[in-house]
DNA sequence: AACCGACATTTGTCAAACGAATAAAAAGAT
DNA sequence: ATCTTTTTATTCGTTTGACAAATGTCGGTT
């Protein structure tokens, strides 16, 4: 049974196909997985012509709302949502309002020291050992002072992202990917001298720790101690950055 | 002087382009407001035809990266990122994992009630007037019996939207606000009845009461009650409705 | 000086076609 | 008869060329 939309004009045509499909994915008259009429088919529905409708496609393609695939069982399915995908876009989204100031940096470390804190206290009943062991896997990896700059910062992103995962709940870890992400800039601009990646290996040792003994609070003071840090010292870095332009 | 793009081609010509210039929007080379070449040159430049960049283009406004006008001094922009675009995307997307089951409701339930929680503890110290005062006004537009349940909801997210605002960090309020849109359908589903609106104002008003005495622990207590009593009726709803099916 | 209309520019849309990928059907070889 | 290869049909991907619609600019008229 073919599924009706109704169709509105009061924008571009493209945009109102777009958001017509859209409409119908996300109250379900779509299914996941679910192969929409061919791009020609929608062409005759929508009354347009097929680089229209395909406009319209490209857009919920780049909400990974749908998926193509050429040949006689290809065409556009409804894509299953996935969690990586919708991180990359807010991380990308977050990262941007970052740079445009809509976002201070205070605001930035406030909730991201608020937000980890509610993971490590739920992660020091929840851990699994395997999430202590690809914690500890990452620290290791982080006391190695051949390491780039590059890889010190993403292997402090994949500590933080087990983390997160520790605390066992997949909406957290989902938004939490992001902000991590999204903080990373952040952390490159700061992390240039053994010194500092030496401090932050000791925060990490602690909140690791705390986490072994299942010890909620001193894994929320260390964390508490390592967004201070991090946030000092970046303020130092933007001195710098000031002095050097002055 | 014109911006240098890099062309890779490994997945599709449109996909490629797309990822281009968000590259180049992404890392600054491309400043917001800036206005990109006219389609044509666009097209000249990357070796394909102007439908191809189009699509491109399109994968970019549906992530709200650019914004297109028409005219001699139209063209297409980068646009300033909106949080409220952002946020919307977000809660798209949070709404269809939840709906496809990468998101378990017990992790919402537990992950709004942790979240919530923040906002209430700093609310209680930043609040201002004019947010308690929104609400104040959505609680008594609550109040109404002769409120539809979509308008009772609808307030009930601008409550909890106010409520997020109070705790007066920009990146707490854009994650919010997408996590209490991506609960409504679920709120939809529980409020049937006169005597839920009831308990639910009460929950409010409770929490109200907390931020107006700055009283951070009595909020939170209000805010655990609250999501014990939605998540109860919540698994209420779901065994009528397995009832009505088996 | 104020208003109005032609014009240029740029995005929005259309039409028809060819290219490319893919799986199923058909043909051929063992 | 079974396996492999070829063909073929279908669908998305892209091209070309054109016209429509919006919108600022400029010149002419009142």
């Amino acid at each position: 049974m073919p599924v009706e939309f109704e169709n509105v004009v009061t924008t571009s045509a493209a945009k109102q196909i777009a958001d017509t499909l859209r409409a119908a994915i996300m109250d379900g008259r779509l299914q996941e997985d679910e192969r929409l009429p061919t791009e020609e088919e929608l062409a005759q529905r929508f009354k347009v012509s097929r680089p229209t409708v395909r406009e319209a496609l490209k857009r919920l393609a780049a909400q990974h709302l749908i998926r193509s695939r050429r040949g006689p069982t290809g065409g556009n399915f409804v894509a299953s949502p996935a969690p990586e995908d919708a991180a990359l876009s807010l991380a990308n989204a977050t990262t941007l309002m970052v740079a445009a100031g809509a976002i201070q940096l205070d605001d930035m470390a406030t909730a991201r020291l608020e937000l980890e804190g509610i993971c490590c206290r739920l992660a020091a009943t929840a851990r699994t050992d395997a999430q202590l062991e690809a914690m500890r896997a990452e620290l290791a990896r982080q006391r190695d002072v051949s390491l780039t700059d590059e890889e010190f910062c993403a292997s402090d992103v994949r500590f933080h992202r087990a983390l997160v995962d520790a605390a066992g709940n997949s909406l957290l870890s989902f938004l939490m990917h992001a902000v991590v992400e999204a903080l990373q800039p952040v952390s490159n601009m700061i992390i240039f001298r053994v010194r500092e990646r030496q401090a932050i290996v000791a925060f990490h040792e602690r909140i690791l720790g705390a986490l072994e003994s299942r010890d909620a609070e001193a894994g929320v003071a260390a964390l508490g101690d390592l967004v201070a840090y991090t946030r000092d010292r970046y303020r130092d870095a933007l001195d710098r950055r000031a002095e050097r332009a002055g």
